[in-house]
DNA sequence: GTGATAATCTGAATCGATTCAATCTTTGTT
DNA sequence: AACAAAGATTGAATCGATTCAGATTATCAC
């Protein structure tokens, strides 16, 4: 493959030259521009990308670190930040951390040494101890954190506001008649689960309902401790008529649950779920949720991100707050108030 | 940060001894070693990427180049892929092309520049003109394709045996006693698509049944087509009694599109998808699916990429199949069968 | 102790871009 | 035509690793 010599050479100027019509800094004369990139077609030369991060220091790579792909919320995320990586000119390196620190530390050390520009960090629960994400800052690359904030750490950040988000879904299920809410938190060492948890207890009070701790599930996130949660709810000795569930997966793993335990829905539980579910709208039933603008906070943590690292204003902490989106849908219909009402 | 003069001068000793511990090749005293591994640590210090590219013309990165991570199948795909790569050391990057070939070409340009050394493909239908990818491979990246392979190549590639398992459906459905099935293909410039429908038609011979152009409906694998089609299969003169969908989105379409003209699956017709449907198991109905190995896809893709590429044998061609399964549920379920006797 | 041989170690050259001080051209003014 | 100022061009130095021919040191037999 040509090297940029070469096409000096070929156009009869000197590196120099070639370097400036490259970069666009325009000042070379129109004659030698054409020539040069004549001469450029020609050998069907690009520029060598390794050879210039060296000299710039610059990869002009963003490193995402995510908890798993395969979780249907981080697609949309990854889109939307791939879309703005390579509107400028970046590309997007994807890591799995499935939610454990130690991935976490291994990947973040992949990245920096890799030296990219900077990277997007939806943080992995970590006990309390960010240490290893301040000394990548501290190293010089610009972090931006998506959907949750790690303890103890001033960042960058893109997030949604789940309280408000969850208090509306809370106020809607109150509103339709409900009296007793269960919810399945998420993971409480993480910020978003928090939150939610939160904007429940939040809607209860306001509408002076007790908060009863018996329908307080922990969950961790996942799938499998939706479906037991679920389980483990509906056999114990207070059914709830409403279900609140704090993230897409653990929803699918509730669905699951009831369908097993022959529990119709909205019929005899009415549930709602933080996060859209794949497939909502084809499937039965249509599930009410709190949906996040999952492509917008890729897009515009990017977005950030690539401002921070080009300013220069790498430490400068920027807090970029979305709204989400209630949809109503049968899950939560009045179907199920007859049942309710004697 | 540091760099290896740094290190070689507080442990006193040559660039080249630093180097030397640092790729293994281990003819360095264990003295030396020692004093140069705690310099390493005293320092801070990870060897550079990029000079070490410039110098070795590896980059250690694998292009990925899907139609859309937001389609459910790619996230196992990817996630498989990235396993791969993290294992070997080497990083993925993934970017989207929509379907489009314009798109295409501007990736895989984009990821040529960068001189990734090699490419995880999943070609976008192309008129068969497959000529920038072949550039690509001429310009020496290697290439492995993944679910399809581009018309008139031939390169490596891992594949699902797609006439098989949609024959395996074809047959159950006939097993279950249906006479009129329908199918919606994919977009018949791709491979995968062709070999879906071929499925279907050997099946359908195979059980000596006629062949209904007009059951046949050509769908483009996006969401919209398999909604809209569905509606005019069910609003056309020829209602069949089964319908087989060639990929996972057009499924959900179909699924709309029942869902609002309140055909129920399976008393009304019995559906199959090509593809596993997310939240597969959680919704109404569970949807009987041939279901491929997205996973391994990715795994398998990525690991055989990988060995081209350090084997040196970067234009061997090597072709992976793998099997796909037949999940039957109730979409597909005796239910409907009452109905169609009389 | 000597010489031969094997095992280590060294450091200049290299990869292919960018940068910028120095040099050369052009333009404009009088 | 002469000179200054502005504009364009040049090319050696640089980024930070790897490489490998040659220098140095260690080992061993006798």
């Amino acid at each position: 493959m040509a090297t940029i010599k070469e096409v000096a050479k070929a156009a009869d100027v000197s590196v120099g030259t070639v370097s400036n019509v490259l970069s666009g800094a325009s000042k070379v004369s129109s004659a030698n521009r054409e020539r040069v990139v004549k001469a450029i077609r020609a050998l069907d030369y690009y520029p060598n990308h390794a050879a210039r991060s060296l000299k710039t220091r610059q990869t002009q790579l963003l490193g995402m670190v995510i908890s798993d792909i395969t979780n249907p919320y981080f697609p949309l995320v990854a889109r939307g930040a791939e879309d703005a990586a390579l509107e400028h000119g970046y590309l997007l390196i994807a890591s799995n951390t499935d939610h454990q620190v130690e991935r976490e530390k291994r990947v973040l050390t992949v990245l920096r040494n890799r030296r990219v520009d900077g990277i997007l960090l939806v943080v992995a629960p970590n006990g309390g101890d960010s240490s290893h994400i301040k000394e990548i800052t501290g190293s010089g690359t610009a972090i931006v954190c998506l959907d949750r904030i790690p303890a103890g750490l001033k960042l960058s950040s893109v997030t949604v506001d789940a309280i408000h988000g969850t208090e509306m879904c809370i106020r809607h299920l109150i509103s339709m008649g409900h009296r007793s809410i269960a919810i399945i938190t998420g993971n409480m060492q993480l910020q978003n689960a928090i939150d939610r948890l939160q904007g429940y207890r939040n809607a209860l009070r306001e509408a002076e309902l007790p908060v009863e701790e018996s329908l307080i599930l922990k969950g961790d996130f996942k799938f499998t401790s939706g479906y037991l949660l679920t389980k483990e709810l509906m056999l114990g000795p207070k059914r709830p008529t409403a279900l609140f569930v704090s993230n897409g997966v653990m929803g699918l793993g509730s669905l699951k649950a009831l369908k097993e335990m022959s529990i119709r829905c909205p019929e005899d539980l009415a549930l709602a779920v933080f996060d859209e579910l794949p497939g909502a709208g084809s499937f039965s039933p249509e599930v009410t949720a709190v949906v996040q603008p999952a492509y917008e906070i890729g897009f515009r943590g990017a977005k950030l991100l690539i401002e921070q690292i080009e300013s220069g204003r790498r430490d400068e902490v920027v807090e970029i707050y979305l709204k989400s989106e209630l949809r109503i849908r049968e899950s939560t219909s009045a179907r199920n108030l007859l049942r309710q009402m004697p």
